[in-house]
RNA sequence: GCGAGUGUGGUGGAAUUGGUAUACACAAGAGACUUAAAAUCUCUCGGCUUCACGGCCAUGCGGGUUCAAGUCCCGCCACUCGCACCA
């Protein structure tokens, strides 16, 4: 072996030996328990940053130790190949956009063999390539044919300079990113997926889901936003007018209606209104974006009509309000501005009338109609009044006593709305998989059928810099309807990138299946075991692959509810505090780390610096301190195995120092095998094994201080195993170890061990830590309370006092309580 | 605005179920080795105080619960992330 810790050279003969074994590439074996590891696929932007390597690094620990619990691991790699900025770069470098991507992945694979992840390559899979997307495309056929996936209008931000379509990152203060003019909301075609039919699923599935991150799970519960109210209906000419509402208890305070600007209500009413019809013009120039809904001035105007109250028969006049959202409920609520915050500053601003119809007994809580107070909108220590024969109520009364009248009515039914939209799958880009419609003048949007499938992008473009290359050209859109053989035009909006990440990682168990969509193999694989990603996709991605996969059972592909059991949800890398970005110039190229240190540097200090789910904050001397680490690993095993073959370790014969060390030894065990399997703090466990290695170079030479270090170095090779794999896989045959080390069980804790004969012990007094003492550790409790006593710096602190009570945490400590 | 999270030495962080605050590492300082430097090794390292033993204070701020609070509760402050066409 050598002597120097050489990483350039053991690197590279680690990958050529898993690649020459065919290390990671797995096979169903049903005499093992499986395990699907999987992180998070790249988008293939050039090469690696910081953040993949932190993402890759922690999947690859998880599924190489999963490897050492004697489980079957499927640990797989992808791309996410479809996206903006490849349009970006197609436009900036004149490169279309699938040879830029072919280039960056090709690139990026390199990287991350580098890095000596254990990847089943043979899996790999791009999302760009017709193999995969087609399947995409076959399956919204299907959904097509289920009414799951349907067209509508929507709106989208669109520069009128470029005549584009923009992304909300493409929109910069309301103006394009690239010409700086204004951006418009304008209303499209677009084809959505009907989530909202699963959001009860999906939101009483969550709870199911108990290896995710509680905060994880309240996001998605939010984003889902499940509420209980009624929907009712005024009267305005006739016709009922419906609004939402979850506080029907507060309906007698109901003093106006307020319409969204796209409310046909309201569009009507604009027709002979040019002053309101202005007025909704300048709304549908700004921001749709909630953040910009939620900040923005709240402002109205009035459309001169009147609606029926329901239950008092008031006329109560209409406005159009900006911060009424068409896209939720019906896109008309009922004001009630005692009660609601935004109705209260609305009615104020208008001079609107402000009635009180609940009120709470105590101190603090008289209603002051021109100052508003969070309790006026409280559910819970409130009555009804004003509201006639409604009063005295509490708000489950009041609510249930007004549904009731208004279902009695027939004016008004319980009901449940959820904050989650269908999702839009429509984008106006070229990068991405076409949405297989033909639209024909006679039998409207006919799905392609599926021996047409896929629809294949073409991928030799010309970048005009503006709109999407397909709707320039007729040699992709002009076609024949498949129904009726008439000329027609195929659909040139692609799909949402996030279609492509939502079956992925059921992919990858039939990766090169070229007659279904999924088998038996994704069956078997999924659900996937252990997932892991960045949080910042906490709610969409993860919410979609949640349905998608709902769908995929529903199709009779899948026979699991969920795609995920465990998920963990990585921090970001920071640099001077800060996350690392071109524009602020604190980037850490990786592979000049690689290049330097070599890979399990790398590793080692992306593992060590902080928990997975905190932020990473980057440090170049953290990185040498990772180095020096593995160098003085490295040496005190050289040094070790150069002294010849450890004698036989006799229990028996060990000394009070070699017995703590071998103690430390199986203490380190229990605790990094815990680390790694539940807490997942892979941090503490890299601090215990270098506390470890710290004791073991403290042995002495003698014969069975050879044969502890023996047993210690063997055990923190394997312990190290997932963190460091190249440095391991050269240690383990060089001190004796048979195979591979990715193939050695993980050790076993040597109970005998870890007996003590002796404990330390902390004596409070007061809560204030006054002597330790060394407590045999059978002792009883009272001997123990005895010992505590006599300790001189207690008695010092009971001088004068009289103990009143003495707490015994056995192990632990003895309180003395004294005044 | 709404939602979620974080706050501990000079720095990254540890303290897992309420029970020894500051493990492990980085930086810094001192020493050894060396002609010298690098590398390596040894020691010191929260603040104040004490010749020393020891004592007092300290986990963003202010309260509370408890024999005992970094950890639980209430109220503040600061920062970070997400908010539907970036992935």
């Amino acid at each position: 072996m050598e002597e120097q810790y050489n990483p350039q050279a053991l690197e590279q003969a680690a990958q050529a030996h898993w690649r020459d074994n065919n290390s990671f590439a797995v096979q169903r074996d049903d005499a093992r328990e499986k395990f699907y590891c999987l992180a998070m696929f790249p988008y293939p932007s050039g090469k690696l940053h910081m953040g993949h390597v932190r993402n890759y690094t922690i999947a690859d620990v998880i599924a190489r130790y999963q490897r050492m619990q004697g489980r079957n691991v499927l640990q797989p790699m992808g791309w996410d190949a479809f996206g903006l900025p490849a349009e970006n770069a197609a436009i900036a470098n004149n490169v279309p956009p699938a040879q830029w991507t072919a280039q960056n992945i090709q690139y990026m694979r390199e990287q991350l063999q580098q890095l000596g992840f254990a990847y089943d390559w043979s899996r790999e899979i791009a999302t760009c390539d017709p193999d995969y997307y087609r399947w995409e495309q076959w399956f919204f056929t299907r959904l097509f044919e289920r009414g799951l996936a349907y067209k509508k209008k929507a709106e989208v931000n669109w520069c009128e300079h470029d005549q584009t379509v923009l992304a909300n990152e493409q929109v910069i203060d309301g103006c394009c990113w690239r010409c700086d003019n204004p951006v418009e909301r304008r209303e499209i075609d677009q084809w959505f997926f009907k989530i909202t039919d699963y959001a009860e699923q999906l939101l009483d599935d969550l709870d199911s889901l108990e290896q995710w991150p509680e905060q994880v799970r309240t996001m998605q519960r939010n984003w889902i936003g499940r509420s209980e109210g009624v929907n009712l209906s005024f009267e305005l000419n006739g016709e009922p007018l419906q609004v939402y509402t979850t506080r029907p208890d507060t309906l007698m305070g109901a003093t106006y209606l307020a319409l969204a600007p796209q409310h046909p209500v309201a569009l009507a009413a604009a027709r002979d209104n040019a002053e309101l019809a202005a007025f909704i013009d300048a709304q549908s120039k700004l921001e749709v974006k909630e953040e910009a809904m939620a900040t923005m001035e709240k402002l109205g105007m009035d459309t001169g009509l009147t609606a029926t109250h329901p239950l008092s028969g008031e006329q109560v006049p209409v406005w159009v309000a900006n911060f009424v959202l068409m896209s939720y409920g019906s896109g008309a609520v009922m004001s009630v501005p005692a009660h609601d915050e935004r109705d209260f500053a609305f009615a104020r601003k208008y001079d609107l009338p402000i009635v009180q119809v609940i009120a709470r007994r105590g101190e603090g809580h008289d209603y002051d109609p021109t100052t508003w107070q969070d309790w006026y909108a409280d559910k819970q220590d409130v009555v009804t009044t004003n509201s006639g024969e409604f009063d005295g109520l509490d708000f489950q009364g009041a609510f249930d006593a007004i549904a009731d009248r208004l279902e009695s009515l027939g004016k008004g039914s319980r009901a449940v709305n959820y904050r989650l939209r269908d999702w839009g799958v429509s984008r106006q880009r070229y990068w991405g998989a076409p949405i297989p419609i033909i639209n024909c003048d006679d039998c409207g949007a006919v799905p392609v059928p599926e021996q047409d499938l896929p629809v294949v992008l073409p991928t030799e473009v010309e970048f005009e810099g503006v709109g999407s290359p397909l709707k320039q050209m007729p040699s992709f859109y002009e076609t024949t309807c498949p129904r009726c053989g008439g000329a027609a035009t195929r659909e040139t909006d692609t799909f949402d990138t996030f279609m492509e990440s939502s079956w992925y990682y059921a992919r990858y168990a039939c990766a090169h299946n070229d007659s279904a969509m999924l088998d038996d193999e994704a069956n078997y694989w999924a659900p996937v075991d252990q997932y892991v990603g960045g949080i910042e996709h906490a709610i969409l991605h993860l919410l979609y692959a949640r349905f998608y996969h709902k769908l995929l059972r529903d199709e009779g592909l899948l026979n699991s509810d969920e795609p995920f059991t465990r998920l963990l949800t990585q921090g970001m890398v920071l640099k001077d505090g800060a996350k690392m970005s071109k524009s602020k110039g604190n980037t850490v190229d990786p592979q000049a780390l690689i290049d330097r240190y070599g890979a399990d540097t790398v590793r080692l200090f992306s593992m060590f610096a902080a928990p997975p789910e905190q932020s990473l904050e980057w440090s170049d001397s953290g990185v040498e301190g990772a180095n020096r680490f593995l160098r003085r690993l490295w040496k005190l095993a050289a040094a070790h195995i150069a002294g010849g073959n450890a004698p036989a370790l006799d229990r028996a014969a060990l000394d009070r120092a070699q017995r703590d060390v071998r103690r430390k030894i199986h203490e380190t065990i229990a605790k990094v095998g815990d680390d790694y399997g539940r807490r997942q703090t892979f941090n503490t466990a890299i601090a215990a094994v270098m506390e470890l290695c710290n004791e073991l170079g403290k042995l002495d030479d003698s014969a069975q201080g050879r044969a502890v270090l023996d047993e210690g170095l063997r055990a923190v090779v394997l312990m190290l195993g997932p963190i460091v794999p190249h440095t391991c896989h050269a240690l383990w045959p060089a001190l004796g170890g048979a195979g591979d080390v990715l193939d050695a069980p993980w050790p076993a804790v040597d109970e005998s061990a870890l007996a003590r004969d002796s404990i330390e012990m902390v004596v409070q007094v007061n809560g204030k830590v006054r002597a330790r003492m060394d407590v045999a550790s059978d002792a009883d409790k009272d001997s123990v309370q005895q010992l505590a006593l006599e300790q001189d710096n207690v008695q010092r602190f009971l001088e004068d006092v009289t103990v009143r009570k003495v707490i015994v945490v056995p192990g632990k400590l003895v309180n003395i309580v004294a005044n």
